[in-house]
DNA sequence: AAAATCTTGACAAAATTAGTCGGGATTATA
DNA sequence: TATAATCCCGACTAATTTTGTCAAGATTTT
């Protein structure tokens, strides 16, 4: 599974321009660097992942900048992320289904369903979920579940 | 969140002592590493972690070697994987709770929830789970949860 | 024209992960 | 008791990945 510090600065950034872009005005990468404390340089690589991935929109020139091309209801974290890291994979083998000389991996399905746990919770959660602290509601079975420490 | 090849040696490294122990039969390292093609000296080192952490005995001398302490059965994903990375934490404060200059980070309980839910998958899977290949039951609804492709 | 801003690719620094090494301790067995 | 098999340990290095920088350019507003 790939998720760094880019996958959260990304999501942090786009809460960002949904805080504080009102109608549809665009907000500028030294404006977000600054108030989320983040380098402008490294944001800039990542907008512009969010933008072909079709996340925000730009405009040059002065008054120039960014805003999200959907509504922050309409964008779900597991694309922000998506866009900006090369994978999200937790196999080994990269998904691959020969991955141990023939046949699966002992752990082949274990990770791969981790994966799509991890997505489905991500995918489910849009930017103003997040924003209004909002708990994914997948409702669970109690039993036996050990709960961590 | 840390889940890196290190976790994943140490889950295949476990699951191949519980498919190839019979008994109280002790495995040595060397065995594990030409079946599973890892090198013997990365997994001495795991194997220090699982055995610190009680997974595993150990025994020396001719004819020693490995076994799970635990049947297969007792032994969750969640401990195994624990064990040898240093920790599973997918917040960018590490779980501080004034993380961003004395309020929380716009992301912190996203990742904390995101936590929550690896973790709950992992706990609730046995190393026989996953031997036997069978799904964790956790019951979902599927009220607008997008399937991921 | 000037200034603000995005755009790009390549590069460098830092951090992390993966894996090695040398030496030691313990134990079964011949 | 010697030998070989095995675990045990800490420190180290190598490789990879991630993080972040830089220089130069393209647009657009004023």
């Amino acid at each position: 599974m790939r998720l760094t510090t880019k996958g959260r600065y990304a999501v942090t950034a786009l809460l960002d321009l949904s805080l504080y872009q009102s109608g549809k005005k665009f907000i500028s990468i030294s404006q977000i660097a600054s108030r989320q404390a983040m380098p402008v340089s490294y944001l800039e690589q990542l907008f512009r992942n969010l933008r072909r991935a079709g996340i925000v929109e730009s405009a040059r020139g002065p008054g120039g900048g960014y805003r999200l091309s959907r509504p922050s209801t309409e964008i779900n974290v597991s694309e922000v992320v998506a866009s900006v890291e090369d994978k999200m994979d937790a196999t080994q083998c990269g998904g691959a289904t020969d991955c141990n000389s023939g046949k699966r991996c002992l752990t082949h399905d274990l990770w791969t369903e981790l994966n799509e746990q991890v997505d489905s919770f991500l995918l489910n959660k849009s930017l103003q979920d997040v924003i209004k602290n909002k708990r994914t509601s997948l409702s669970r079975k109690q039993e036996g579940l050990i709960v961590t420490g």
